[in-house]
DNA sequence: CACTATTTCAAACGTTCGTTTTAATGTTAG
DNA sequence: CTAACATTAAAACGAACGTTTGAAATAGTG
């Protein structure tokens, strides 16, 4: 029975609290004691108001998601309904994908760089009930934009296209966590990169614009790459290295 | 006792149900107990033989890669070699340095796809002793194929080959880590886009060898599309290749 | 053999974990 | 007011954690 009377000042500050811990040291580095000592809060009040701690994370996840999904609709049916009939292209599925994406870390009342960061550390994350929750979460919104794709690349084998997805998915996972060894072997972070101070804080926002306006490039000329020959399973890749073997 | 172990019988044995355990679960979901129980070795034996938890996953990774990076960085020795005082074709940087990786997939003895999941999955973990562990075994090659690729690609400017860079190593990490929601969502994983069955085991070098064939044309896409017009003054436009076939 | 170093073993160490309990405190409506 | 409910509070729960101990077993060497 949800109450919107209540008083949401001790959820809110957990939920605020536990986003930026998960994206510190990850769920399981992550304990009760530490999110509600930081939140100034009783101990107890996560199983009070969640539930539980896998129940925390879900909400956490969930309020940003929820605004996500719904956006990433949205941008795509606005677009489909300007187009008529006609199939869009690529780049204007990629914008609407991963540009929405992108805008959440310019924005602190959707999570800003910090829940960007955590959904990307997190997207990895082997924990069961985590893939299974992101399964759930994502389900709609993926099938969607594979099927936009399909219909925006038609010569290209379907299997080919998510692939692809797939790997773009990586690569924007991958540079949203902040994980990068390139940034601590090369002394230099996203930030420093972007031109911006290392600092994290009102920076972030500049940071996640200069991400998008590196990536989308980057993914687009990924999906448009020439198609490998495929050749048959017992011919191995064309060799453009030494022997190894 | 089924059968007579010697010394390094069991550290073998805890090496490689480590790193097939923390692969599946992540390192802080991964016990102790867990561990010497799947190994059937005594509780205080990772203790004895590598010193503590930390200890014993930087001990997995670096039977791994030492060898990685000692062929990256002979792979890389010997295509200069060959190119004499020549620049070095992107296509044959990107061979070297994920090639390398994705090899080690096909060949248990290497570790096989276990360790290239763990691999991507450890790669965003936000622990500090891991990451501080990883930019000091990546420090030297990553330098190398840097810098291989800024003689490749005169034109292009440094910091956006370090972008560009950063996002094919998300692609190909996070690809490997194998936790794509999209495997959940179209029900299909990897295994299945790549036409073998879906059972992990012998089955999975056949996986790194077709995922091999499609990361390399998306990262080399990746890497030469079109640069981004910003405040950048020249060579923008070098290369475009959206040869959709 | 005796001697030494190495490795295994069962047991326990102290700590921290997520969760639950029970009581006290606000808060709201009749 | 008071009865009912919602929230907070302090304390404790049993379980699991990584690690250490000290003795027993094994291997290597003269």
């Amino acid at each position: 029975m949800p109450d919107q009377r209540t008083n949401h000042d001790t959820r809110d500050r957990i939920l605020d609290v536990a986003e930026r811990l998960f994206m510190e040291h990850g769920y399981e580095a992550t304990s009760m004691r530490m999110i509600t000592g930081a939140a100034e809060v009783n101990l107890a009040a996560v199983n009070y108001h969640f539930g539980s701690k896998e129940a925390l994370l879900r909400e956490v996840f969930r309020r940003r998601l929820s605004w996500l999904n719904r956006e990433r609709l949205e941008v795509l049916d606005r677009l489909e309904a300007q187009a008529g009939g006609t199939p869009l292209k690529p780049s204007q599925i990629l914008e609407a994908f991963f540009g929405t994406l992108l805008r959440m870390g310019e924005d602190e009342s959707l999570g800003g760089m910090t829940f960007l960061r955590l959904l990307g550390r997190t997207l990895t994350d082997p924990a069961e009930f985590i893939r299974h929750f992101f399964a759930g979460e994502y389900a709609e919104v993926i099938d969607r934009y594979k099927r936009a794709l399909f219909r925006a690349l038609p010569d290209v084998p379907q299997a080919e296209i998510v692939w692809r997805l797939h790997f773009m998915l990586g690569a924007m996972s991958y540079a949203i966590a902040g994980t990068d060894v390139l940034q601590v072997v090369t002394g230099c972070g996203l930030s420093d990169l972007a031109g911006e101070n290392g600092a994290q804080g009102p920076g972030d926002t500049a940071l996640a614009r200069r991400l998008a306006q590196r990536l989308m490039p980057f993914l687009l000329g990924g999906l448009r790459a020439p198609l490998p020959q495929l050749l048959d399973p017992s011919g191995n890749q064309q060799e453009s290295s030494p022997k190894t073997a």
